[in-house]
RNA sequence: GCCCCCAUCGUCUAGAGGCCCAGGAUGCAGGAUUCUCAGUCCUGACACGCGGGUUCGAAUCCCGCUGGGGGUACCA
């Protein structure tokens, strides 16, 4: 059997859609479950204008996600170019010979002409098919109006007669009756050629056995049988997955509504996390990175295990209970009939969960890597990084243990890094600036500041015996403590939040409080 | 208008005639653990769009309806 060869064939549009690289993952694990090869084929029949620009972010997407291409872009590949806009050549000689026998003609019809046509067939609640005036003429007439240089395009020659049916991996059986179907101009005026056509001589030419993509093209598929067959090629098979819907509805997510997605509570949640990060690191407004591009996620700080396997589990499933997949374990299950039928509606709180257990699953080390840039791009930290701030990211790191759900969460723990602090006013007023509290605080205070050294074991005997010795309860302290020396009430165990802190501005801001407490 | 696709908890999904008064996950609510939060562990509420068939028996098969969606371009 021939090696399994599928493609993903963006178009060079300055970002990585993310329903796009659910479709792309699928090719992708399709291609490495059968040992075979992945194709990345660049879809630019429109001229474009800056390439690195327009591509960049694409193949970013691929790298950052582990998804390598064995052809394609940077790499070449034996059926290069994988440019279309290179591959004029391939586009025209097969118009030609599309011609020479009669399966595809020039149409000189002025699109005003179509419309018209177009417009009666609505009206009259049938389908339209093309009149082919045009192949009414001689080809003297032909000649003439070439002559002439009068406009034109080449149309594929619809077989009426034909049924076309595929048998869909995702889909079954789907059956077209060409009898309905009009003329599609397969080169333009300007000579170049359209996607439907360029596709079917690229996958044809390329080798691709199997073409999974979104089932927006599901209705392009007959157009492309039968112009594989008029070219006399093997038929690909096809794989039409449902596209990535935007959340809360069915209609495919898209780049243009993102106003109306920030009404789903679940989506806004993921906005604000990106407004409040990029403001912080520099990269407000930059472009504009929102939730339907991948890069958005890597910028936020997830993972690309929890994108990954995110993305695997919208629309796929393997069984009635696995959630979790590892890339590598993606590869050996995934198959093509395991794929939902129904769209998926993107779900940025799934999402996040996935994202949540590959953080967990993390060692310490790499958890570090990834805050970093983070705390040196907020300015948290000097740049360049020194040892000792690394030394100490890594203790706050271990000890907000599982609280670290994307790396851009180190940023919401600013007071330990910043000497001010801000109070969560109402735990404040709640823990702090209450009734026999500050003096209780200044008692722990000083006993704490003349203590030897600080482990969190001293510091929690001191907390106690004090606290037995007063009669109160160790809970009210605790919390004061908190609020006083973080400013907030969530977090680490106190005592480790007053180590990370350090003894000399721990100490200062206790007695910050106390006095801030005893003005209220 | 025409062609095509789809239809199970809010969401992602399991289910290919009896295992289903529908299972898992996520989200939500409550509880336990704990100095808080996160995590972990329990508990709870929540779904087969409607109507006809077929069958002893249907979420599962057939038909219709309704609803949702995609395409309908010298876009991809």
């Amino acid at each position: 059997m021939a090696t399994v060869r599928t493609r993903f064939a963006p178009s060079p549009t300055g970002y990585m859609h993310i329903g796009g690289m659910r479709t792309a993952l699928f090719n992708w694990l399709w291609a490495r479950h059968n040992g075979g090869e992945f194709i990345l084929r660049i879809d630019d029949t429109d001229q474009q204008r800056n390439m690195d620009e327009a591509l960049g972010p694409i193949l970013r997407a691929f790298k950052w996600l582990g998804l390598n291409w064995d052809e394609g872009p940077e790499i070449g590949g034996p059926y290069a170019p994988y440019f279309q806009s290179q591959r004029g050549e391939l586009y025209r000689a097969a118009a030609e010979r599309l011609l020479r026998e009669g399966k595809a003609y020039r149409c000189f019809e002025t699109k005003e002409q179509i419309d018209t046509d177009r417009k009666l067939a609505e009206a009259e609640k049938r389908p339209y098919l093309s009149a082919r005036r045009s192949l009414e003429l001689s080809e003297t007439q032909i000649q003439q109006r070439l002559a002439d240089g009068q406009p034109h395009v080449i149309r594929f020659l619809i077989p009426r007669d034909q049924k076309v049916v595929i048998q869909d991996h995702i889909r079954d059986r789907v059956e077209w009756d060409a009898g309905l179907m009009a003329d599609p101009v397969i080169m333009r005026g300007d000579g170049s050629p359209l996607y439907n056509f360029a596709t079917v001589i690229d996958d044809a030419q390329m080798q691709i056995t199997h073409v999974v993509r979104a089932e927006e093209h599901l209705s392009n598929t007959p157009t492309q049988v039968l112009l594989h067959q008029a070219l006399g090629h093997t038929l690909p098979e096809f794989a039409h997955i449902p596209y990535v819907a935007a959340p809360g509805s069915k209609e495919k997510l898209s780049k243009r509504k993102l106003d109306q997605y920030r009404k789903n509570v679940s989506f806004k949640r993921l906005c604000d996390k990106g407004d409040s990060v990029f403001g912080q690191i520099g990269l407000a407004g930059q472009g504009g990175l929102d939730p339907v591009m991948v890069e958005y996620y890597e910028r936020v700080g997830f993972l690309p295990a929890g994108i990954l396997n995110g993305l695997l589990r919208l629309g796929w499933s393997l069984d009635d209970k696995t959630e979790i997949f590892s890339l590598e374990e993606a590869v050996k299950l995934f198959t093509l009939d395991r794929v939902v039928k129904a769209p998926a509606g993107f779900d940025p709180d799934k999402m996040v969960s996935y994202q949540q257990h590959w953080m967990m699953q993390l060692p310490i080390a790499d958890k570090v890597a990834g805050c970093l840039p983070y705390l040196e791009k907020a300015g948290f930290i000097p740049s360049p990084i020194i040892v000792e701030a690394r030394a100490f990211v890594e203790r706050l790191v271990t000890a907000l243990g599982d609280r670290l759900k994307l790396f851009s969460d180190i940023l919401d723990v600013a007071y330990f890094f910043h000497d001010e602090i801000v109070y969560d006013e109402k735990e404040f007023a709640k823990r702090v600036a209450k009734e026999g509290v500050p003096a209780l605080l200044r008692g722990y205070r000083e006993r704490i500041a003349s203590l030897p050294n600080w482990t969190i074991e001293s510091l929690e005997a001191s907390l106690k015996s004090h606290c037995e010795e007063l009669g109160q309860s160790p809970g009210t302290l605790i919390h004061a403590l908190r609020i006083s020396t973080t400013g907030v009430p969530i977090g680490p165990g106190v005592y480790e939040c007053v180590l990370l802190v350090g003894r000399d501005r721990a100490l200062r801001r206790i007695d910050q409080a106390i006095e801030a407490a005893l003005k209220t």
